[in-house]
Parts: C-alpha cells; structure tokens; sequence
RNA sequence: GGGUGAUUAGCUCAGUUGGUUCAGAGCACCUCGUUUACACCGAGGGGGUCGGGGGUUCGAAUCCCUCAUCACCCACCA
C-alpha cells in the first residue's frame, strides 16, 4: 500500500506538472535562523514575551518638517521597509495622499500607501511595511506590487542589503540600531510592550519570517470543481449546515494556491532533479533517468549525466497523498478493475476538522484523474465524484469544550471506561451523545484523573451499560420459565395473544422510525428509539403482560413469539451494541446452525401498523398509569385487587371490546373492571381518553385536596381550549392552514370539552 | 480580524419540512415498593415563559433581524 501509494503520488505530481498546475513560487515561512531551516507552524511555540515598541519618525520627502511616526518592535527592519501604510479611511493621513516619505538611515523613498489592513487605532495607526520580513506586509507588497528588500543571512545576520550593521546579529542590530535613530533625532519614544513572540521548538531561537521558494499546485480550477462538486452536483454533505463552511473555503477570493512542498526528513520526496550548475533550470519526471533524458533535449547537451543534477530534497504535504486515497486504495492508478467496480463509493465518515485538508481534496482529486481511469463510458454511468455522501461525526471535546489532545492529557482511557462500563455501555454512551454533526462534550473519568464518576456528571456510558444488563435480565427471565403445551386458561391466552399484537404494531412503528433515522445517518435517534422501545415496550410492557404467575409454565407458543421478538430487536441493536447481541442471540436458542450470528443476520422489514390500535394502547397506558398513581397517592397496595369502574357508554364499550384489552389492563393494574352507570363511588375518579373511570376503595380521600387538583386541571383545561377555539375562530387560520391541522384542532377542541365537562360534574360531587 | 456553531429541566444534551398535549431523554432529586428476570430494578412524582428584545406568520423552540454570553476553526498580534 505505501509504495503504491508512492507510486500514484509520483505519477500525479508529473501529470500535473505536465498540465502546466505546478510552479515554484516563494512563500512567507517560519525561519529557524540557528537550525537554519523552514518550521511548520506546529513547531513553532508562540507565548507572550517582554519587548519594546519604538516609535520612529519618517520625514515626509519634500516637505520643510513634516513627518508620519509609525511604532516597531524590529526596528532593524526599517532597513528592509518598502512603504509606510495608513488605513483609507483615517483623515489623519488623507491629506498624505501620493506623497512619499524618507526611511531613516538608508535615506530610501518609499510611498505612502493606503490599506485596509492597517489598524486605524492600533499605535499611531501608521504601519511601515517590510515585505521581506513580515507576513502581513508581504502580502500588502503583493497587492501594492512593492520592492521585496531581503537583508538578512540565513543564519539571522544581516547581509549587504541592509548597508548597515551588516554582519552583525539581527538582535544586536535591534539594538544598535535603537540607539543609532535616537542619536539621529527619529526615535520619538520607546515603551515596555508586551507581544506574542514564536520561538522554535527546536532550538528556541526567536522565529524569523522568511521567503523561501516552495512548491506551488494551482487551485482556482480544482476549488471550483471542489465547490460545484457538493453545491450542485452529486456530493452531499450532512449535515447540511457544514456546507457553508465548506463554500466559506472555497469561495475565490478564499482560495490561495496549495504549497504542496515540505522541508521534512520523511515523505514522500519530490521527483524533480535541478541542474547543479544553475538550480534554475529543473526538470520533472518520474526516474532520474526520464529527467535526464528530458534535460539532454532541452538543453541540447547529450553530455550531460545523472551526477550533474540533484533531486529536489523537499517532500510533498502529507495530504498530497491523503487525496489520491479513494483511488489509490484501489490501486487506481495502476489496474482499473476494482475502482470500475467500487468507484464511486457511498459515504465518507470523518471529522469536519479536516474537511479542506482531505475531504476537499479527495473530491478534486477524484474529477481530476478518475475520468481517465474509468473511461469516458463509464464516468458518465457512474460519475466520477469519489463518494456520493460525506457524513460529518461530531468531534469529541472534553468537559471545557477542548478538542482531545495528547499534549492536553484529556483523552479518556478507553480501556478504563471499557473496564467500567463494558464495551457495548461505551459504545452507546457514545453513538447515543453524537446527534449528526454536534460536537460531542464527553464527560468521561480520564486516565490521569480520579476514575470516580462526578455527581450530577452526565453518565452516558453507565446508561449503556445499564442498557446491557437490562436486555441480559430479560433473556434470563425468559430461559428459566417452564414450558408447556397450553396457556393455563382463556384469560392467560387472550392477554398473550393482545401483548403480541401490541408489540408487533408498536415494532412495526419503532422500526420504520429506526430506518428513517439511518437514512438521514441520524445514529443517536436510532439508538434511542430502540432504547426506549426495548425497555419500554418490550420490558416494560410486554414481558410483564406475558410473565406468567410466580413458579406457573408458560405457553410454547408465546414463548416462541417472545424469542422471535427478541432475535429481531438484537438484529437491530446489533450494529450499536455488538457484544451483547451477540451473546444473547446465541443463548436464545438452544440449538444453531453454524454461521447463524446475530452479526449476519438478515435485517428485518417493517410492517404495516394500525394508527387507531396503537392510539388505543396511549390509552391502556394512561389508564393504567392513572391507576398507579392513585394507589401511590392513596398508600394502596400496588398489588390489591382493586374495582376499577367505567362509567357506560359507547366510546368505553368499543375501546374495552378489543379482544384482550380487558383482561390485560386488570392484569398489569390489578384491578377487576365493571361497568357503571352511578356517578358517586368511594374512591377516586378519574379521566383517560375521554372516558369516567371510578377507582373503588374503603378510605374516602381529602377532599379539599381533591378539589385544588381538580380546579388546577380544569383551569388548565379551559385555558386550552380558549386557545384552540380562539384559533378556529380566526378565519385567516381557517382558510390558511391545511385541512388536516384543522380537523385535529376540531378533535381537540371536542374531545377535551368533554374531559372539562367531566371534571366540572366531579367537582360539583364534592359540594 | 475572517468563518462556523451554540444558548431548551439542577447536569449533559435531543427536538427532521413551522402544525396532534411539542416542550422531550438520560442522569440527579422526592415518594412508595425487594423470596417473584433485573436495586445496574419497578411504579409514580416534582422541575423549563426553549438566553434577552423585536419581526414574519392563522400558527414559532423551529424562519428573519438585533443584543448578550460561550465555544471552536483559520489568520494574526506594527
């Protein structure tokens, strides 16, 4: 893989050097002036240093006494300045306009020039500017088009260009140089100033700008691509807003030409040989002996040999190879069978950290040579984009927000937390944090910390493996149940028969939610919903309604539903939990074929669902709840038989008629139900769906607290319903707004005018 | 300085195209409950005028403007 990938980078810098994209440039770097070499910006160390800011004075040329101060802490520089800059739009200097001021010392006319750069308020709000030694300025020359005036050595001394202290240091040329404008009159006055300094991390020595010539790929063309590639084309970013910073990259006036070459001791080394004898004069070739023979022609010399050339020392950026990857992967370059096959591929899973650096350029670099790869033919069946989806995780920062880091130390240990919550409890905590694209605070014990959780810490991980345990306890439960042939009567068969029913709408609704959630890589809502599905529906819920009585057998034919059940939801839970599912599914059936894994196993397809039975079973679990809590509030027994009585009517009599719904409420809530047709019960009364239900009981309850908690509901009841009858009352809302968010109100509006009526004849009992 | 995002319950965060009671989850908290799969548990409960202000709309946590605070990325600090 590496030297393919060696290879590929080889053969691209040579095509694109044939296409006329490369060129050598110069570029502002980071100096080490005492290891006298190119720093990456990781390697310089940048911290507040103590220095002094001199004030100089510039005589303004022409004029009797006239003249513009600007401030420097390097005033050795002035020696290298090419221009005294204002902001535009700063009447102090307006009137300065095509004038030209003196540079002390070196006695050079230099222009006065007006930029936006400049800091109106920032000194005296005049900048001299030094393009040689300043990367600001450097980039102001370019736009002002100003003389490039070099005066230092590679080693830090100044060299002839300065005319003066030439030799010297440029720390002790500081100095001289201080004290040489004081006694010539320009210095105006020295302060204590207190700046960022850069020093290198190798030798820490102060860090000198520099120009030095690097290598340069053309970018208006690829970043134009790169753009159209994800704005209108084929490539998607989710989510979505992680395009705008994508544009803000790309944009034209953004986008500055790729330095591609790399003073680095390793890498992948550039294939361009110079001429010894004038390093001007280079050539570009994938062997040395294709340059040779390329240098031979051009310069009409067959003499000439490999030892009168030198390669290129420098190396390319790393991402010089990191964007051929979809391609080079396939070993594209060479064999075109697989990329035909694999190309383009569906997503790409990475940090939106490096969205320029790699994923940017991946897609520049997939239009830029898959078309030769794939054929004409096959690039217009398939496109020629290397991924059709870019899906952004979030990045994992720790409790401050900072990126994780190895100098920072505030990485977790995830063998510690895997220790602690267990894989699957790590992996939830994690995939259930990272809604698409939100940064992930990950609150977790670190490996140089107390491995104690914090109070009120957020557990993520600990809910995970609660989770795990969780599903562990309901397999167990279903393995120690006895089996028999029969349910042991029509009331045990009827509430089996309506919790399957259930379990199977409510799995049917949860799965379709699950896969739409897949669709938009929404991960975390995926696994939520099946967390609450499982411990909700499942547990909760079902496996209560099917538990048989203590030490009684269950039926073969519900306890095979429930393993049926069961295998599914691990199916699902598979690709977030992977361990557990695993475990149980194979200690769900006593026997398996080989290779029949949680891991392979066929993912399911979601059913159709009945919207009236599932709003039924909102029902049967608020009914239920309502029971439970007047026991809580009552200190009833949570398993006394209790009458529980519906007051006749018809909606009662159909939402009771569901075959098994009956039986299973007087199951799971204790409680026998009967009709009634009285409106005065001992006990307390209260409202499900539309419905009058009667808890009946000895102790008669406090009455006064009875009636606060039902005047409250009745007036939050009432202020309801002002609001929807306000709104059906608005014609615009009629007339505007759809049909169906209209009929809802109405059904609101009707269903809780009956619920307020019934409150109102219950508060009337208490009188 | 340029860019991006965030602000919702005590904490950490969800909330898709503006429309069912949409104001949610987990943790924390309060009450009750352990021979019954699970105390890494069960049942129930309290708690938020969705950062402030304005606007658009029949309707805003959701769209727009503005202010405030915070964070990150890039560039830099004469």
């Amino acid at each position: 893989m590496e030297d393919k990938l060696s290879d590929a980078v080889i053969k691209v810098f040579v095509d694109l050097h044939k296409k006329g994209l490369l060129y050598r440039g110069l570029r502002m770097t980071n100096w080490d002036p005492a290891a006298q070499t190119v720093l990456s910006n990781e390697e310089v160390i940048h911290s507040e240093e103590n220095s002094k800011l001199y004030h100089v004075r510039y005589k303004i040329e022409g004029s009797e006494d006239e003249w513009v101060t600007i401030a420097t802490t390097r005033p050795e520089t002035i020696l290298a300045d090419a221009a005294v800059a204002v902001h535009p739009d700063d009447e102090r200097y307006t009137h300065l306009k095509g004038k030209k001021v003196i540079v002390p010392m070196v006695n050079r006319v230099v222009p006065i020039i007006f930029d936006k750069y400049v800091k109106v308020d920032f000194g005296t709000g005049a900048l001299k500017v030094t393009p040689a030694h300043d990367m600001n300025d450097y980039e102001i020359g370019q736009r002002h088009k100003l003389q490039v005036i070099d005066i230092l050595h590679d080693n830090g001394r100044l060299n002839p260009k300065a005319m003066y202290y030439v030799g010297m240091d440029r720390e002790d040329a500081r100095k001289q140089i201080a004290k040489d404008l004081k006694a010539q009159g320009y210095l105006v006055k020295t302060e204590n100033y207190s700046n960022s300094v850069g020093r290198s991390e190798r030798t820490n020595s102060v860090v000198e700008p520099k120009l030095t010539k690097q290598w340069f790929l053309k970018m208006d063309k690829f970043s134009e691509t790169a753009l159209k590639a994800v704005e209108e084309g084929p490539v998607d970013f989710l989510p979505k807003h992680m395009l705008n910073m994508y544009r803000n990259w790309l944009k034209p006036e953004n986008v500055r030409d790729w330095c591609i070459s790399r003073q680095l001791w390793w890498g992948q080394q550039i294939p361009a040989w110079y001429l010894k004898t004038d390093r001007e004069q280079f050539f570009v070739a994938e062997t040395a002996e294709e340059a040779l023979a390329q240098a031979q022609q051009k310069l009409n010399n067959p003499e000439l040999t490999i030892e009168d050339f030198d390669r290129e020392e420098d190396v390319v950026d790393t991402w010089f190879s990191s964007w051929l990857w979809p391609i080079s992967v396939f070993d594209g370059f060479e064999n075109q069978e697989e990329m035909k096959y694999y190309y383009p591929t569906n997503v790409l899973v990475t940090g939106w950290d490096i969205m320029f650096f790699w994923v940017a350029r991946m897609i520049m670099a997939g239009y830029e040579w898959a078309p030769e790869l794939l054929g004409e033919e096959m690039s217009k069946k398939k496109g020629i984009f290397p991924f059709k989806d870019v899906y952004f995780t979030g990045m994992v920062r720790d409790k401050l927000g900072r990126k994780m880091s190895k100098s920072l130390g505030n990485s977790p240990d995830s063998l510690e937390l895997i220790k602690k919550y267990g894989a699957d409890g790590v992996r939830y905590g994690i995939l259930s944090a990272a809604a698409a694209g939100n940064d992930v605070i990950f609150d977790a014990p670190f490996a140089d910390k107390s491995k104690t959780s914090i109070k009120n810490e957020s557990d993520l991980c600990g809910t995970g493996s609660k989770f795990s345990n969780k599903l562990w306890n309901a397999l167990r439960m279903l393995k120690s149940l006895e089996v028999v042939d029969k349910p042991a009567n029509e009331t045990v068969s009827k509430i089996n028969n309506f919790a399957a029913k259930w379990l199977e709408q409510e799995y049917s609704k949860t799965l379709e939610s699950v896969e739409k959630s897949f669709e938009s890589y929404r991960l975390s809502e995926a696994v939520k919903t099946l967390y609450n599905f499982i411990w909700g529906d499942f547990c909760s819920w079902y496996l209560e309604l099917i538990k048989p009585d203590y030490q009684s057998p269950i039926d073969r034919h519900t306890l095979e539903t429930s393993i049926n059940f069961f295998e599914k939801f691990m199916t699902l839970l598979h690709p977030f939990m992977p361990f557990v599912t695993e475990e149980i599914w194979s200690n769900l059936r006593e026997e398996r074929a080989d290779g029949d894994d949680c891991t392979v196993s066929r993912w399911p397809s979601a059913g159709s669902y009945d919207d009236k039975f599932i709003y039924k079973i909102s029902l049967l679990k608020n009914l239920v709840g309502s029971v439970r809590d007047a026991r809580n509030k009552n200190q009833l027994k949570p398993k006394e038989k209790l009458a529980l009585l519906v007051k006749d009517s018809d909606a009662a009599r159909s939402f009771l008629a569901e075959s098994g719904m009956k039986e299973a409420i007087e199951s799971i809530a204790y409680v026998s139900i009967g009709f009634t047709t009285e409106d005065e019960h001992s006990g307390v009364n209260f409202i499900a769906g539309t419905e009058q239900y009667y808890l009946v009981f000895e102790k008669k309850v406090d009455e006064a607290a009875e009636r606060k908690e039902l005047e409250s509901e009745l007036k939050r009841l009432k202020g309801f319903i002002i609001g929807i009858e306000k709104k059906l009352g608005n014609e615009k809302f009629v007339s505007n707004a759809p049909a169906v968010v209209i009929e809802k109100e109405r059904k609101k509006l009707a269903d809780n005018k009956a619920k307020i009526e019934l409150l109102e004849e219950n508060l009337a009992k208490l009188n």
